[in-house]
DNA sequence: GACGCATATGCCTTGACGGTTATATGCCTG
DNA sequence: CAGGCATATAACCGTCAAGGCATATGCGTC
């Protein structure tokens, strides 16, 4: 689970496997639709490749890359009990109570791109 | 979202997190919990902070921190097309059937680390 | 078997991040 | 109001990973 956090931290990681969900692609294509050199997207899919989060079958002189979800489920499984706090308990309201020093100051904005510090 | 799968991509924040899901703690608390030098744990308190992951309270000269679970709405958001893959679709047969190449030689192992790469 | 395409890998630079130590701030107590 | 906690911040350093360019590898074609 910790590899996964990990790999997905990346936007670009996630944003490839974003691709890769509505249907497997060869490279190139990854490249063209990322924008990115295809080293830094074959980088990307070789993490991938090694946290187990997507497959390659090799078609010729093309890999085809797949999503596989079975590591999703490790995060899954982490977020689990935090689940339970945001449909049954009350965790909306409370820190409304206590918070607002340097969070929200009037909005509801589920706090994206706050961070300032560096 | 990217700002809550970079924030949890640390162990230390998990952790931390997870000591914060049992109850609110004041720092100190954590500091003892987590082996970790105060600072540190300030710093990733205010990363946490910043990210809305945790709120705040201030209690006299000690400030208990309390799980926030709202961002990680978003990575169950981000979770769930992946999920209806792994509960209807065919996902752990179909890389079985093309991978072959590289991972599980025998067992079913959630693919780890089982790369021989490097 | 030489060429060309698709992809992977190596090397290098740069920037961001985590941790440490030292110090500032805020609050309570005597 | 001086002293002492509890916590935050600053400055600094070491590490590591992401991206770029150049190059190797694999495979199909002629």
């Amino acid at each position: 689970m910790t590899v996964a956090f990990d790999v997905l931290a990346e936007p670009s990681r996630r944003h490839i496997l974003d691709l890769l969900l509505a249907a497997e692609r060869p490279v190139a294509d990854l490249v063209a639709a990322t924008a990115m050199s295809q080293p830094a997207v074959s980088k990307h899919l070789r993490v991938l490749r090694e946290a187990g989060l997507v497959s390659v079958r090799t078609d010729a002189q093309r890999r085809i890359y797949r999503v596989r979800v079975e590591p999703l489920r490790t995060i899954d499984e982490w977020l689990r009990p935090y689940r339970q706090l945001w449909s049954s308990r009350l965790d909306a309201l409370e820190h409304r109570l206590d918070t607002m020093d340097s969070s929200e100051p009037g909005g509801d904005a589920p706090a994206a791109s706050t961070r300032a510090a560096e």
